[in-house]
DNA sequence: AAGCTTTGCTTGGTATTGCAAGCAATTTTT
DNA sequence: AAAAATTGCTTGCAATACCAAGCAAAGCTT
């Protein structure tokens, strides 16, 4: 049931505060930030994540990691931006004729807006 | 109230795809499927978010993004995985209503023929 | 045409997030 | 030492995520 409780209660600890000082700073009630130190809270949302690493200077990624939720797939460079690569990721294969197609109906769109 | 619910569903449309099917492959329910691309759900988790950016072939950071979670501005791919990259190095930025409507329009060309 | 299946959708329910309010124990102030 | 403030914590509650079950409409099959 807990398995980052502990981690949150150490990083406050470490630098004397209450949790009410914590909840001043970050805006999360200290209901709520004892209840996660204590190992009662499953998975914080990304929201509240971000106002904890924001605070204590940690890594919002590493929150995110330690909470259970999935990160993204690693910090690797993103493959060649081509655009037939971009379109087949996106939306799996797409013919040059469509391609020609969708530009050709993003100026539609743009000219019929005005 | 609803600022990406089109957004889903454009993606599922594009592709063909009934509420079922997605769901069966990636275990996230027509129920909630169903709601989620008419706009009653606020902030889908994460998790959810992960199953669709990966059976869609969409980037989860943007996901997360797009239902408004914070998203750390140096960890973010230098360029999104989106349609609106086909479209952006020929005529520029598209806007995201620019990107449904062009989603949709490739499911419409796509049944055309046939 | 009458059934069977598939479609998107709604509804009722469970689980969880997050908080306001309050409590007992400890610390600080007077 | 009494009063006041501060501490961590619990509890009841509102809001929301997510799903199983079911529904009406539309599509197929015979």
């Amino acid at each position: 049931m807990d398995r980052y409780g502990h981690y949150f209660k150490a990083l406050r600890e470490s630098k004397g505060l209450t949790l009410r000082e914590v909840e001043r700073q970050t805006e999360v009630s200290n209901a709520y930030l004892s209840q996660l130190e204590s190992g009662k809270v499953k998975q914080p949302s990304p929201n509240t994540l971000y106002k904890l690493a924001q605070f204590y200077k940690v890594s919002y990624q590493m929150l995110m990691e330690k909470v259970g939720y999935p990160v993204p797939k690693g910090d690797r460079p993103l493959q060649e931006q081509s655009v037939s690569n971009v379109a087949k990721n996106k939306l799996g294969e797409i013919t040059n004729e469509e391609e020609v197609e969708l530009l050709q109906y993003l100026k539609f769109i743009r000219n019929r807006k005005q």
